[in-house]
DNA sequence: GTGATGAGTGAGCAA
DNA sequence: TTGCTCACTCATCAC
């Protein structure tokens, strides 16, 4: 049940680093600093860091059964510290990923403006011949200037596309 | 020129947390929790917080002239935690700030897809419109279903607003 | 050295 | 008690 890991027995392998038991190992690169804080001195600890964080509070006050006060007060602080730990983490991740939905909202939303902006062309055309409309009061296809219905009608069925610059002008 | 701020004779006035030459002021709250890591025992320090971290090198150099090495060590090491602590606080301010710019051009975004998608509306009045034309060939006032020129025009040339849903249906 | 940032820690709030 | 978040510290990286 105990796995019973040892600090002072730890391996170094030195690339990333990661904290473990109280003390500080190191796993490939920098082969310096490592940190021992040694919390226990001459005891093995009763648990593990994972047993320690994961067990339920029943469960955990099994083990503890018969071990001085003080050091189930240090095993309680210990277990609060380890799952702080991973608050802290989940934290991080959390503001992490939120600003990616942001990011990612943003560009969602930029997308649509633009496939607008392509209906705002065709839009921009279709005043033109309008206008054309208007001045030539009732007699349309003699005044719109340079337009005819056929074009307008394809401006206007065309699919509503992100092309924003394209203002049709029939020859 | 020293302001010889001493950590053993701080006063407590508790409501905001504020860490002060190594030991902490309370102003106005919780009343309790007072961490004293209190780094130097008996000598009072000889340069404030402010002015420790805001020295140049070289005026910190005048200041440290005569001091044991392992003081002068202390009182670097101490600059840097000072000067550590400011980066951490404008890390944290410059990521509720971008976080902040980028809702706010979310925002904006938002506002340009509302305002685009009037535009939407009055283009399907058009489709309609131009419908009409297709169908009625050259003949145009004949044909266009419930609709004439004057009614387009005043579509088309209607100031471009956020009024999605209006589809002029004129009588 | 200086500035920035990821991770770990404790304080303190909220549920 | 639990989960979260803030402010601080330290290690580490880039300049």
């Amino acid at each position: 049940m105990c796995v019973c890991f040892c600090p002072s027995r730890v391996t170094i392998s030195v690339l990333t680093r990661r904290k473990t038991e109280d003390s500080w190992i190191m796993t490939e690169r920098s082969s310096k600093a490592l940190k021992v804080k040694q919390e226990c001195g001459e005891n093995v600890p009763f648990l593990s860091d994972s047993e320690l964080m994961s067990l339920s509070v029943r469960e955990l006050n099994l083990h503890l059964r018969g071990l001085p006060r003080d050091e189930i007060q240090k095993l309680k602080q210990r277990r609060r510290t380890l799952k702080n730990r991973g608050y802290a983490a989940s934290c991080r991740v959390k503001r992490v990923s939120q600003r990616e939905a942001l990011e990612q909202q943003k560009m969602e939303l930029q997308r649509e403006v633009d496939r607008l902006g392509g209906l705002g062309a065709r839009l921009a055309a279709l005043q033109r011949f309008a206008r054309g409309l208007e001045a030539g009061g009732g007699n349309l296809l003699a005044t719109a200037p340079r337009l005819n219905t056929a074009s307008v009608i394809t401006i206007v069925k065309s699919p509503p596309q992100p092309q924003p610059q394209r203002e049709q002008e029939p020859s």
